[in-house]
RNA sequence: GCGAACGUGGUGAAGUGGUUAACACAUCUGGCUGUGAACCAGACACUCGUGAGUUCGAUUCUCAUCGUUCGCCCCA
């Protein structure tokens, strides 16, 4: 085995990739503060039975794709593949239920793992930014978490994403679809993939989701959760999609969308979004709400609604589409000693305009010619280029170039932050 | 987990059963001992993913393995 290679599913990111994760979390963060959200870290590392009885047992998530392991003290944990259930645990736990602040709004950022088979937007560990608001169960409080992911993405630059949504409906409904389709695929079933043979045992509903063209005919002919929703879930979508259209959030709803995580029911949504490359990253985002996930940790019984993020698709989606031009790194200045003798001279410059002034410097360590170093300089993206020799040194002076006009001053130590400021000044006033 | 294609330098890539592995970009050195170009002359693949096999000889053929990509499945 080669050590000099990343395990599969996971991969590096550094240099003008980390800037555009930077810019991506950040954005995230800052419109998830604007709607009352504060941020929560639950640990990487949870009982394996968080994930098992949260997600729940039929989820493919918890039956194959768990990194799930005994630690050195007989522990069976695992490396979380969402975040939901954590953060439910961590909820219960620190009791952040017991306030009369509800919903709780709370969001996150960070890796999660699932044993999967790595394709295109998908590994084994990737980025989860999303949110949870727990606490609440009016309409009103979903479609406003749907709000919040649309303005993240529309924020980003991304045109044209589209918001699938649909009800799977409350216990009650769900009990009498499920048999409803048990009952009509009972006739069906042994005609039907071995995929839906194994869904039909452990979660009919999954059987709607199947790809499989052979079986579509059959599928669309089954019952319609529509047709079995109660007063009061028919209800409740109907002022989901009332509030949609009200805070004009263009939408479809697709009611094959069922979601793979047991934990849901009532709304659920995802966002799509086709990148002018045609690329297929499947979606870059999906949620919706959790009536009895808080319970079923052993907390009160308390509604929830969430939505997350995967941060690989988006940054590839951005960068198919070249919306990530602002987030090269650049500089103020870039200082070119010339000689040996001058280096520590120019590391003094370095750090005074970095230190009072404020400003992104870096030099040049290399003895090399000085083309070279204003070839440097224009790679790192820097605004000036300062050029440090014997006789600046003698002069307590340095040559400041605007590199972009090619003007060029000459300029004592003591006053080159001002002359910083007054061109950066101009510069602004010309705008 | 199933099916298929691919894997040559920092990058994009040609190529052949036989020993100098094209070409281009980038980088570096010198021509030009203090100003970003152009030009000229040079340098740059310790294992051609890794391991084994066939062969007098393999980067080229075979197998395995690892990895990447695509479809299925699933999901973010």
């Amino acid at each position: 085995m080669d050590i000099i290679n990343n395990v599969k599913g996971t991969h590096d990111v550094f240099l003008d990739e980390n800037n555009a994760y930077e810019m991506v979390e950040s954005m995230m963060k800052s419109i998830a503060e604007l709607y009352g959200y504060n941020g929560v870290r639950p640990p990487v590392l949870e009982y394996s039975q968080v994930f098992s009885r949260g997600v729940g047992e039929s989820s493919d998530i918890v039956r194959k794709e768990m990194y799930t392991f005994l630690d050195k003290g007989g522990r069976e944990l695992t490396l979380r593949p969402e975040f939901t259930a954590g953060i439910m645990r961590l909820v219960i736990q620190n009791k952040l239920y017991a306030t009369n602040e509800l919903p709780l709004k709370l969001y996150y950022n960070g890796p999660v793992f699932r044993y999967e088979r790595p394709q295109l937007g998908r590994y084994r560990q990737f980025n989860q930014f999303g949110v949870e608001s727990i606490g609440n169960n009016s309409p009103i409080n979903d479609v406003e978490v749907i709000v919040l992911a649309y303005t993240i993405l529309c924020s980003l630059g991304l045109e044209g994403v589209t918001l699938k949504i649909n009800t799977l409906g409350d216990d009650v409904s769900r009990d009498n679809y499920r048999k409803a389709l048990k009952e009509y695929f009972a006739k069906h079933i042994g005609n039907m993939c071995e995929d839906c043979k194994s869904r039909y045992e452990l979660n009919p509903l999954r059987i709607l989701d199947c790809k499989v063209s052979e079986d579509r005919p059959i599928i669309d002919k089954a019952p319609k959760i529509g047709d079995y929703l109660s007063e009061q879930s028919k209800l409740r979508f109907e002022d989901v999609k009332d509030a949609l259209d009200t805070l004009q959030i263009p939408y479809e709803v697709d009611d094959g969308l069922v979601r793979g995580l047991d934990y849901y029911s009532e709304t659920v949504f995802e966002f799509h979004y086709k990148s002018k490359t045609g690329a297929n990253y499947g979606a870059i985002g999906a949620g919706g709400h959790y009536g009895k996930l808080m319970q079923e940790l052993g907390g009160p019984e308390m509604p929830g609604v969430g939505f997350s993020f995967g941060i690989e698709r988006i940054v590839s989606v951005l960068k198919d589409d070249s919306l990530l031009e602002d987030t090269k790194s650049s500089l103020d200045a870039y200082i070119m000693p010339l000689g040996s003798e001058s280096l520590l001279f120019a590391e003094e410059v370095a750090v005074l305009l970095r230190n009072s002034g404020g400003y992104r410097v870096d030099l040049c360590f290399d003895k090399t010619k000085i083309s070279n170093m204003f070839k440097r300089a224009t790679n790192k993206g820097a605004k000036f280029g300062i050029i440090i020799g014997e006789d600046e040194i003698n002069n307590e002076s340095v040559i400041l170039k605007k590199l972009d006009t090619q003007e060029q001053f000459t300029v004592k130590v003591d006053d080159l932050v001002n002359k910083l400021d007054e061109l950066y000044d101009m510069e602004e006033g010309n705008k």
